[in-house]
DNA sequence: AGGTATAATCAGTATTAGTGATGATAACTC
DNA sequence: GAGTTATCATCACTAATACTGATTATACCT
């Protein structure tokens, strides 16, 4: 993986004065992958924000709205959001949890797995062409 | 500076499923960061994303507001609400730019200039802050 | 001079994140 | 085991931020 500095360089001239201020290349960053990923995985329905969501349920463990919350740092509120458009589109499942009927245990359906491998190969493609112009 | 697979081991237990997703690490660090930084530059009375046009204007360079938007990557009508920010706060001033009298020449004033001064200050502790589980 | 392009601004809209309240269930306390 | 408190998901509302389109003034081009 390549270093900040590498990649700060490798996204053409920044603002000499903004060097020091490491949070910006993060959100430029972010930003610009955000937006590659995005335009990728459009045909699926999907954004990036839902990505996260797919690949911590592809590890096959199913998980309440509040474990997913904290594993990527969003807002349960957020997650009710984002689970009902996953739902909508047919690609995750809420069950009640037998041992706590308050929680919902959230998994996968064949159909997101099958949409997780594709937007997958589009997260690579992103890493690949936004980190490209290093070496 | 480090590399990011050193930031992302230091920002704790991430989902390895997101490993791939660099993205998603930028995204992260770029909040924390942001939220670091809010918190300390608060009294001044701005915020996180007024930071960067006072550092390019600290250059000395007056720029127009739409060479600012595209140094920083911000869209002009952003940049106009940024700069209201500023000035109300009597950290820059906009004046006619006598070549072209359509643009605005922005500036730091003295204030300004401290106000930027002690935000650097800022930017640096939040580096080190963010990226001291580093070594 | 007339047509086209650009700078800044404003008003309106869209997107997204965050807050507070609610109903259901669980855990705890006595 | 009844009552209190805490937690999960959801919803409605609000706040913050970014984007769109229109407007005005000025410049550029021919």
């Amino acid at each position: 993986m390549p270093t900040l500095s590498e990649i700060q360089a490798a996204r053409g001239p920044l603002p000499a004065s903004l060097s020091i201020w490491t949070g910006y290349l993060f959100g430029r960053a972010s930003q610009q992958c955000r937006a590659h990923f995005n335009a990728l995985v459009e045909p699926l329905g999907i954004q990036g924000r839902h990505f996260g969501l797919l690949a911590v349920l592809g590890e096959g463990i199913p998980l309440s709205q509040v474990d997913l919350g904290e594993r990527l740092g969003i807002d349960r509120n957020t997650i009710v959001l984002l689970l009902d458009d996953l739902q909508g589109l047919s690609l995750v499942i809420r069950d009640r949890d037998p041992r706590d009927r308050r929680a919902h245990l959230v998994t996968l359906t064949d159909k997101g797995r099958d949409v997780l491998e594709k937007s997958t190969k589009m997260a690579r493609r992103t890493n690949e062409e936004v980190l490209s112009p290093l070496s």
